[in-house]
DNA sequence: CATAGCGTTTGGAGCGTTCCAACCGCCTGG
DNA sequence: CCAGGCGGTTGGAACGCTCCAAACGCTATG
């Protein structure tokens, strides 16, 4: 059996055995038209089989570009973020970047490791994917790189932003249950969390709105199935009980279903809930939640777009940019049982 | 408005301003020992004024480690592979270590891809998540670094590998299938994908065993909703239809319950449906899925300790890891319609 | 008083690249 | 016949860091 090797080899190496200068296999692997076709082939061929591969640390220290940008998600179970890293992805290959990516699991310390690693790493920008910790943890990274939030609509002087209109999407799922006929309609909420004070501020105005100020309610949950769970819990100890839910996301929207189904409550029958994402399990037949759709990819590709600004382009000055929403109805929603006529 | 810095500090840079030499700086950043109390606190002050933070790439140039894990996921969507990653993260920070995730879109050429910048960024090991491309495409890359692929029973010389026990588990949906009565059982299989061969030949052999080789129905269709879909529709056109179909995991078995829906096939009355993996998904009250619960944070610690012997230890030979599966019973499995009585 | 030893500090080499200036032939034009 | 130019090639400095050997200033010891 063969060694194992963990020795990489250099260009040095593949010089010595193209019998050429490194200088000339930096040119070759850098696809240099300059180069003879022999010497070409020798390198190339020496390369191959010393299986070389270029030492992307070597070569960013003296670049001073890495060209990988690097992305935390806070919740790497939630398939909203997948949608949002497809179009990231895409968008940086495109732009000759590579996207890697680092979980945050939900937790403000974990979220703040993960942004010093890539820091360290020398990423050439980052993209904060929906992430719990307050956004002036990050201001001081933004000094140093470029940093985009996405899903976060605080505006920052250091960084750019790049969300949907939470608030209107929040207001349209109001406007689409009093549509319906219900008045007491409550909001779980994850506090601070990315989108959570756009949608709790959109929930609240839309209820104004409508003269419904009185049946404002909101209790604490996150943005999790657990959150959801929680959530309607606390909205079941509440007498009258509220006849929708607004939940913060789809997420937590499953976990009100459950806590629903669980309480031997009808949906849309005794009570409507709505969820925020529009999540695949959200479109699946067994499930059919009336939610709002983010446009997940855009949101991905328009963050990309903007750290390119700023690396190829030097922009300083931030950008806030705000993408629309859209309402998509289930068949969780529906007139509340107490309601006797359209009246 | 302060102009944007992309410029980082370096050690010289700290070193200079602490009025020290830029040994100090570096031995204080690793926590060395033997540094005296007022030449420390100089150094971390200055550090953090200047916003100072190790450069990666140039530690691991020397260091020749990076203490980077690469994970190279097969599909960001798929939520077992979500708590296989958590496995993987807990256990690498715990040895210090972080994971740097890349996706790869189920798609060969962009898991190669994947792969490949994981390389030049020289990660001290790499850890393969249900990778679509066969396994042989891994192995010059297994010549240079450690590599665990997870979720792959094919034994290769190079690289470990760690996996439930895919055939035992197909068995025991087919065992759990006839005992209801089942007979007519068809397998939707991905091909060469990671876990697909070890199930198929699961369900192949149960079958038989079963003196049920005559009814051994295998169609094509990925590891995705849309996969589960194809299948199924192409199951749909068999005459007798089959009264039980084992998707390949739980994504795909969505799809097949929602080809059923659609079909208005009654589940489990008429159509018997399991799926594998045991996703948050399958759980939900609305979906109930009999399914194979695969150990998944266990596979993903499992995976980073191989890598660490290999990295730490300098362990050359390959070593295969066979987790148990274990069947959860939803109330998507029930006895065919076409059964009368336990005969 | 010279020496040894200890805790602390330092300069310099080297990690694998890129890139610049310089160089080498060779051809062309005056 | 020589200056100039050009395609192709090369050595060396630099990137930011670690680590080694050596030096430093002390104190304790022979």
């Amino acid at each position: 059996m063969v060694k194992h090797r963990p020795k990489h080899a250099t260009i040095n190496d593949v010089a010595q055995r193209a019998g050429v200068s490194k200088s000339l296999v930096s040119l070759v692997m850098q696809g240099s038209p300059n180069v003879s076709d022999t010497r070409r082939r020798a390198v190339l061929e020496a390369a191959r089989e010393l299986r070389y591969r270029p030492n992307a640390a070597a070569r960013s220290l003296v670049r001073q570009r890495s060209h990988v940008l690097g992305v935390v998600l806070s919740d790497l179970h939630n398939p909203f973020f997948a949608d949002v890293a497809d179009g990231i992805e895409v968008e940086a290959v495109g732009a000759g970047y590579r996207a890697l990516l680092s979980s945050g699991f939900l937790d403000a310390e974990r979220e703040r490791n993960a942004v010093d690693t890539l820091l360290q790493l020398r990423v050439d920008g980052l993209l904060l994917l929906g992430n719990v910790a307050p956004i002036e943890r990050f201001e001081s990274a933004a000094l140093s790189i470029p940093i985009v939030a996405i899903s976060r609509e605080a505006a920052s002087e250091w960084m750019d932003t790049v969300c949907d209109d939470d608030q209107l999407g929040a207001a349209m799922l109001v406007d689409h249950l009093v549509a319906l006929g219900h008045r007491r309609i409550a909001h779980i909420s994850p506090g601070v969390a990315a989108g959570a004070p756009g949608r709790r501020a959109g929930y609240q105005a839309r209820m104004q709105h409508h003269g419904l100020g009185e049946h404002t309610t909101i209790v604490e949950g996150a943005f999790t199935r657990v959150g959801g769970r929680d959530g309607m819990a606390a909205l079941l100890e509440r007498d009258p009980r509220p006849t929708a839910v607004l939940a913060p996301n789809d997420f937590a929207a499953l976990g009100v279903l459950e806590a629903a189904d669980a309480a031997g409550l009808g949906v849309p029958g005794d009570l409507s809930v709505t969820g925020y994402d529009n999540i695949f399990v959200a479109r699946m037949g067994r499930v059919d939640l009336t939610t709002i759709e983010q446009p997940a990819a855009a949101l991905g590709q328009t963050g990309v777009k903007l750290l390119r600004e700023r690396i190829e382009e030097a922009r300083t000055e931030a950008r806030h940019i705000i993408l629309p929403p859209a309402l998509v109805v289930g068949s969780t929603t529906g007139p509340p049982a107490t309601t006797v006529g359209p009246g």
